[in-house]
RNA sequence: UGGCACAUAGCUCAGCGGUAGAGCACUACCUUGACACGGUAGGGGUCCCCGGUUCGAUCCCGGGUGUGCCAACCA
């Protein structure tokens, strides 16, 4: 007899909420996604978890990709492999910086010693005292263990929520980027590649945001289409009676001008090359020589370059070997300098400096604006005398305005500018080569994203500047040492010992000094400077081993085998996680990157904050459960953007109730007897095991390439269509012992628990909780397996017992009769429920001499009292079944209905 | 301007060298003993356009068009 089960003890509805938070304790105090340090390297699934920015929530794209992984992740774990997947929380950076700001009222200086036990209150005043009240400023040290503070609230409300979805994270494998792990392997990171020659520092033009006041990198930047116009500006040329028309759209930078230049092969300006041009308003002489990067075409054909306009007056300036005049200082102002001297030469060195003196401390685009008015004046125009066209305005014709997209910071307002500065560098353009080598060695799954990564690899166009100007972030492990005269010596840094990390150079001293003599002459100071949050993430496969700190550890866990990401990241994160393994070891960080899609709201635009179009998870989750919110993720291929489609949602939460029910029907079905997959012996049942075979293999070649969007839609259709529809229905009078003998009732019964155990079992990561539901109630004794998630993924090894059927259609057979026999009666009017006096059947002789091993349970099912089949010519295989005639018995007398009695 | 991707039923999406699929929506019927969050039957598509390869193309190749992303362009 089978285990006693009795579905009237369950509710007749499935209360996922309830389940949710029963079983995500279950499984937490099972520990049933621990990590098993004790197993070796080769059965263990190494996941790199995309740690999520800490400030601010969740929304479904979240839940989307994280989805994606737990459910390769499940799949891995029931194959037996020994999953490490840990959570981190990525709250190094601005957007906490400007949280805490907030939420304490408080400022950071990193020239303030750290305070320690300091606590700082909440602010709770209004706009108005926020406004009349003084920040409070600490040090950087004590702004961190604020940042602390605040994010630890956020990671616990998204564990929760994580939680909630079912991530199968090891929840004892956390960090947190600004953490003293995180810091201390960042730093790490930094004294390798000082040592590998990999990072050195250089005062030079570098991107640079004028509101957040810090140096940034290429990857850093979005372009963004703004207003401009094009100036036409004449300029002489010295020496002669001669000039030419530059045409600028930062007619501000004219100050700034260094020098003139034009194509090669342009014969408008080929006589000019050698020449200096001398400039309006400032009267400065400069070069005018030939470069290829001009464009004849773009503007006049002849331009002005400037120290720093763009990234090709840097190219210029590099290679023409050209003077610097820096007029911008770091907060994009106007700074003063002197006309007349070596630096900034002028061939009337008093109109130039009155006419500066009016820019000085004034804003790009202030300065714009009196540049442009003095350009109108016919004073300024940089034509002497015997010059043709002495005395007109040096400003041709009106401004042209245009569109053109302009490079900032893409957590900025204003266009980046070019600023002189010292800063740390990690080295890329000298490992390009081994960086697309290493790009080449990594699976890309969808494979086309590998383009993504080929692509932004090849036009590296400079070094990673790895410094920052900010507070909040992990701080660079170097100090200077300051001459006899109080001056910094950046030619030869202290670095600290590795039992130094972590450290910070504004509150530690290095080795050989005291805190005394911090910024003293002949003493030391301290580099300000933090790491770009990049130089940190970048770090996270290193950060989970434990790289420099347990070898053992990090030899276990290193590379892993999956990164899970989306792709507009590609550029940042998993390029710099590959240039940083393969700096420090050689290697590759990951042998897999699974990329998701995005989320697109029903415009199809991108669900991201910003745009306000979020939807957060905690309705949907309500309204859906969390099986229903995680089969809407997982129905989503790798790669690919999808609309956000709350009708998914709903039939996700339909296939957790039709599980519920199925699994119900099926356990409550009972024979006397062994029910063991041994009993399965009728024909019908084994063609049924035998399609069961065909899902397992596809299912699981499916899960191998991450196709688990495939693996769902084969195992929901077979569920639905060929378990619940069919095969279910068409054994449901036999199972229960209304026809056939307790041999054939208990091979009914075996068939129908086993589907539901392997289909269990192949839903299990994506819906985890009805799943883990349903197999509590038999299946967990029965099989020893307490949980489905620890359960073994279904081979087709284990069904080989069950001998194949002797015609693999038969049950394919049974259906098509079971169908046609269900539309004759639809088309008769009735009902497919109704009683069938009689009916007759025709088909091909195969299909007669085929059908009838199985034919018994359709019958039955048909609920057909008499029949008869034969063959008829001309009919073939393809024709089917052709029911001919049909009885339909009048409908039955309810006991209680006195109406249809009568 | 270049690279990549996508273009299939009203909607969201599968599929794929052999004359089109699912779910939702729609129509008709059925409260049958797991499930009406169900079932049965059905309507609905020049598989973006034009060429080519092939016995045969929605699928492969070439060229368009449209959409999205990534990059370049910033004089």
């Amino acid at each position: 007899m089978t285990k006693p089960f009795d579905p009237a003890s369950l509710p007749p509805h499935f209360d996922a909420a309830a389940a949710e938070s029963r079983w995500d304790q279950a499984w937490s105090e099972a520990g049933v996604y621990h990590w098993d340090e004790a197993r070796s390297r080769d059965e263990t699934f190494v996941v790199d978890t995309p740690p999520p920015t800490v400030s601010g929530s969740l929304h479904m794209g979240h839940v989307f990709s994280y989805t994606h992984t737990d459910v390769i992740t499940r799949q891995r774990r029931m194959r037996g492999q020994n999953v490490f997947y840990p959570m981190g929380w990525d709250d190094n950076g601005l957007p906490t910086e400007r949280r805490v700001q907030n939420v304490f009222h408080v400022r950071c200086d990193a020239a303030l010693p750290y305070e320690p036990g300091l606590s700082i209150p909440r602010f709770t005043g209004d706009d108005k005292a926020r406004k009349e009240t003084k920040p409070r400023v600490v040090s950087r040290r004590n702004f961190i263990e604020l940042c602390h503070e605040v994010t630890s609230e956020d990671e616990k409300a998204f564990e929760a929520l994580f939680r909630r979805i079912g991530l199968s994270v090891d929840w004892r494998q956390t960090y947190a980027t600004i953490d003293d792990r995180c810091r201390h392997i960042a730093q790490l990171s930094f004294l390798d590649l000082v040592e590998k020659k990999q990072l050195y520092n250089v005062d030079a033009p570098t991107m640079w945001d004028v509101d957040f006041q810090t140096a940034l990198a290429s990857a850093d930047l979005v372009d963004v289409e703004k207003p401009g116009a094009f100036h036409h500006v004449k300029f002489a040329v010295e020496g002669t009676d001669e000039s030419f028309v530059i045409a600028t759209t930062r007619p501000e930078l004219l100050p700034a001008c260094v020098a003139v230049c034009a194509h090669p092969d342009d014969e408008r300006f080929q006589k000019y090359f050698g020449k200096r041009a001398i400039t309006p308003i400032f009267r400065a002489p400069v070069r005018i020589f030939p470069s290829e990067l001009a464009d004849p075409k773009k503007g006049t054909g002849i331009l002005m370059v400037c120290t720093f306009g763009d990234a090709t007056d840097v190219i210029w300036w590099r290679e023409q070997k050209l003077p610097t005049r820096q007029i911008l200082q770091k907060d994009g102002r106007v700074k003063p300098v002197e006309y007349g001297t070596n630096e900034f030469p002028s061939l009337d060195a008093t109109k130039a400096n009155a006419a500066f003196a009016q820019l000085v401390g004034k804003s790009v685009s202030q300065a714009q604006k009196l540049v442009v008015e003095m350009l109108r004046d016919p004073a300024n125009s940089a034509l002497g005398e015997g010059h043709a066209g002495n005395g007109e305005a040096p400003l041709q014709g009106e401004p042209i305005k245009i569109m053109h997209a302009v490079k900032q910071y893409e957590k900025g307002e204003r266009p980046l500018e070019f600023i002189t500065t010292r800063q740390w560098f990690t080295k890329l353009i000298e490992n390009q080569p081994g960086l697309l080598a290493k790009g080449r060695e990594v699976k890309w799954w969808p494979e086309y994203m590998h383009s993504r990564f080929h692509n932004w690899t090849e036009g590296l166009n400079g070094d990673w500047c790895v410094s920052r100007q900010r507070y909040f972030g992990v701080p660079i492990p170097v100090w200077y040492r300051l001459d006899a005269s109080g001056a910094v010596d950046y030619a030869a840094p202290i670095f600290p010992t590795r039992a130094q990390l972590p450290c910070d150079p504004m509150s530690d001293a290095p080795e050989g000094f005291t805190e005394s003599q911090r910024n003293q002459p002949g003493g030391f100071a301290g580099d300000p400077d933090v790491f770009d949050t990049w130089f940190t993430s970048s770090l996270t496969p290193q950060i989970s081993s434990h790289w420099g700190l347990d070898p053992s550890r990090h030899a276990k866990l290193f590379p892993a085998d999956i990164r899970p990401q989306s792709h507009e990241i590609i550029r940042t994160w998993a390029f710099y996680t590959i240039a940083k393994a393969m700096l420090h070891e050689g290697k590759v960080p990951w042998t897999n990157v699974v990329i998701s899609g995005w989320i697109l709201d029903p415009d199809r635009k991108k669900m991201s904050k910003s745009v306000g179009n979020v939807v957060t998870p905690m309705k949907l989750l309500e309204d859906y459960t969390a099986d229903g919110v995680r089969y809407w993720a997982a129905s989503a291929r790798l790669g690919t953007d999808t609309a956000f489609d709350e009708k998914v949602l709903k039939v996700g939460k339909r296939l957790v109730t039709k599980l519920f029910n199925a699994g119900k029907y099926v356990l409550a079905q009972s024979a006397e007897g062994d029910v063991s997959p041994g009993a399965i012996r009728e024909e019908i049942d084994r063609a049924f095991i035998e399609e069961l075979r065909g899902l397992v293999t596809k299912t699981t070649a499916a899960f191998d390439e991450f196709e688990y969007a495939q693996s769902l839609m084969l195992t929901e259709q077979f569920f639905w269509s060929r378990l619940t529809d069919s095969y279910l229905e068409i054994v449901k009078i036999r199972a229960r012992g209304e026809v056939g003998d307790p041999a054939s009732r208990r091979s009914a019964v075996a068939t129908l628990r086993l589907a539901l155990n392997v289909l269990l079992r192949l839903f299990a990561p994506v819906v985890p909780y009805i799943t883990e539901e349903v197999w509590s109630w038999v299946f967990a004794d029965e099989t020893g397996q307490k949980h489905i998630h620890r359960a073994p993924w279904p081979t087709v090894a284990e069904l080989a017992s069950i001998p194949a059927p002797k015609d693999a259609q038969s049950f394919q057979l049974a259906c098509d009769l079971y169908a046609s026999l269900n539309k004759k009666k639809t088309e008769s009017g009735a009902s497919t429920g109704r009683v069938v006096n009689s009916t007759s059947i025709a088909a091909s002789a195969t299909l007669v001499t085929r059908i009838a091993p199985v034919l018994s349970d359709v019958l039955a099912a048909a609920k057909v009292k008499a029949h008869t089949i034969g063959a008829r010519e001309p009919l073939a295989d393809a024709d089917g079944f052709v029911i001919d005639a049909i009885d339909i018995a009048p409908k039955e007398a309810k006991a209680d209905d006195a109406e249809a009695a009568g």
